[in-house]
DNA sequence: GCAATCTAGACATTTTATATCCAGATTGCT
DNA sequence: AGCAATCTGGATATAAAATGTCTAGATTGC
């Protein structure tokens, strides 16, 4: 069981766009170069991102993604539902009512939600409560401190030759 | 993302084996049965905790699988760990040396690891420590309270069938 | 020796993740 | 107005993982 990988791209694509500051929409297609991912299908996982309201999203020529609040306001708990969804680590599908004691099911189910579920649910309200703790303000500092000025550059000219003045 | 089904039916049948006390071994088929799940595929995973440590099997025609150690020293983390192995939710694959800042990799890789990555780990350590602190002797009051009764009674039958006398 | 079991691995099926592609709509530029 | 670049949504294809089955070998109790 793993995360889709599309978390990890969708975070880093955050921290590059707090890094860039608010200027102009970047387009997939440049978020795509710095990190050398699929276009289509980083697009994917941006559009992702933008319906639960993480990113804006503007069409047209000079369009792109940039992000739709302050980067202290959006944390990995928010990229971790934006593309996984709703879904559970641990999904519950009720054994217990299945074989031998298939008849009494309603009674099963009437006496309360099954303690392993239970269980392996507030576990996994720890992890979300953790990745909620970590902003991508949080995480810009280090990942391309390194390479911010590049970054910048690198971002700048691709507008530029769009035909944009930064 | 999704946890295996798998960690479902082993943390059901380690609760079963609870409350059967330490008896006999309870073989696959009978486990299988009373959960109606499918034995063969239920067989792997309880393979999975034997390997593991957290169940004893015994060969033989009156073989099974018995628990290891009380069920109060047997945790879900420990489950988890067994069928999943050693993988982490999060997998870190360094896309910051692969786009744009590619010729720089030995140096970002050397300025420690990624932040991203690191918080992805930390939250899952969360999650962890709180599965650890659940033991089967936790879970087993409630699930099965209503039917233990009866799951005492079937697996008697079946291994008196079996010739054996519990 | 026979029947029941666990073990290990090969194999098939199903589901999920990954990735691509295309037609439609929006916008900026000339 | 027309063109180029973009986002949007869905269809489709490929790769990987989970799920499930099967067989041959080894162990034990009767």
């Amino acid at each position: 069981m793993q995360l889709p990988k599309g978390v990890e791209w969708a975070a880093h694509c955050l921290v590059v766009l707090e890094r860039l500051g608010e200027s102009h929409p970047v387009p997939t297609s440049t978020l795509a170069e710095v990190y050398g991912l699929s276009p289509t299908y980083l697009n994917k996982h941006l559009q992702a991102l933008s319906r639960h309201g993480l990113l804006i999203s503007t069409p047209g020529s000079t369009g792109g993604f940039s992000l739709s609040r302050p980067a202290a306001e959006i944390t990995l708990a928010d990229v971790v539902e934006a593309l996984d969804g709703d879904r559970t680590l641990f999904r519950c599908t009720e054994i217990r009512c299945d074989g031998l004691f298939q008849d009494r099911s309603a009674e099963i189910r009437a006496s309360g939600a099954c303690r392993i579920a239970a269980a392996m649910w507030q576990a996994e309200q720890a992890w979300r409560e953790s990745l909620a703790t970590v902003s991508i303000n949080d995480l810009a500092g280090g990942i391309d401190a390194l390479s911010g000025q590049n970054l910048n550059e690198f971002v700048g000219n691709k507008n530029r030759k769009a035909g944009q003045d930064i």
